[in-house]
DNA sequence: GACTGTGAAGCCATTCACAGCT
DNA sequence: AGCTGTGAATGGCTTCACAGTC
């Protein structure tokens, strides 16, 4: 192993190993060869072993991968060894509905609150997590450690509600506004954008079209 | 130009350029240059100008480009230039909340249906779209024309109903579940993973807080 | 025999740098 | 002078192929 600049390709790819070993898991499996892992996830074997070999050497040659071990591993090194306390920023239909998705908290990632500028939902609950007003955002995480922030309100605003998330510290924010949200260095930005995606398919399908 | 592969990073950020133009022709600007829609999109010009240059030839030496021209261009190649009937299978939080979404019919989809087999929620109304059940899928595809559909369900009827999807004629598949959906060439699957990207924040953050 | 770990090769995308046009 | 269009150079990621280990 040698310490190089690690393909963001690899870290996305080390998340969905994670959760293919953490199904094999419960299913009771031991052991796994990196071809088996291509197969589960429809990658390449090949790509597989480069990926961990970034960060050490986890498997036994003419064995495989133990998978507890392989996973424990691959979650520390993605940082999953804690839980991180998120909020939601945006309480419309889409933070809400990321609000209730089990696929955060089974990941140790965990909605503590959310908040919003409607006079309407302030005081409400999705679930167990109560609306706040964007006005006590500050004073919440001056007294509550947070260090990622979902980001789910109209592009107009999503800047502006991303500096003041920057300002108190926040470290990571996942952006769904389709805007592009700049920030400093050491503030990690990603953004989700539904609408590329869609038109990504309409520019594949189109073509397909095209040349039958 | 010359006819050659098209990176698909070329076609995710000519629809953030094509965003950003519908903005700037909103404002009354009629002419750009490459390095101002590189500065607006945070980009490079000379990548502006080879993303462009796969399509053909449409600025103006020494001038820029004329906005509506370039982006109609744009609309064109990425199909826009027709309205997308799209149906959303899985009413849970997240499938609601896609179906009330500005952002998809701000750019030509169209979600015309939502499918559940919740007998609860069947026959009531998200917006004025109706949930349908699960069981009159094929039955609505047979007599409306749609190629997209947007997939919110648990992961394990995943790769069930897009193969449903498929075998009646669906070109394209926008998947929001946490698990690879697969599917003959001629249909496009896009996968929008959500923990993935909460974990590649979580790598990030941590690995910046080492180096500290 | 089976499978990992890895240097080298191959492939693809981005950026540079400049000729060509207005 | 200003800006596009593009071949060439660069940089980065993926795949190959095989030595090393069990």
């Amino acid at each position: 192993m040698k310490t190089e600049k690690i393909p963001e390709a690899t870290i996305a790819r080390l998340s969905v190993y994670s959760r293919y070993l953490t199904k094999l898991e419960k299913e009771g499996i031991v052991k796994i060869s990196s071809g088996h892992i291509a197969k589960g996830i429809s990658g390449n074997p090949a790509q597989v072993r480069k990926d961990f070999a970034y960060f050490g050497e986890f498997g036994t040659r003419g064995v495989g991968y133990k998978i507890v071990e392989l996973n424990n591993n691959i979650k520390r090194i993605l940082g999953l060894n804690k839980v991180w306390d998120t909020i939601i920023v945006g309480s419309g239909n889409l933070g809400t509905a990321l609000a209730q998705y089990n696929g955060f908290s089974d990941r140790n990632f965990n909605v503590v609150s959310l908040f919003d500028n409607d006079v309407e939902k302030i005081g409400s609950n999705i679930g167990d997590i109560e609306i706040k007003s964007i006005d006590d955002l500050e004073g919440y995480l001056d007294n509550n450690e947070v260090e990622i922030a979902i980001l789910t309100v109209p592009s107009s605003n999503a800047q502006t509600l991303a500096n003041r998330l920057i300002a108190k510290g926040i470290k990571g924010i996942l952006n769904f506004s389709p805007t592009v949200v700049n920030a400093p260095g050491d503030v990690q930005v990603r953004n989700i954008d539904l609408t590329v995606n869609l038109e990504i398919l309409s520019f594949n399908i189109t073509l397909n079209n095209k040349e039958e």
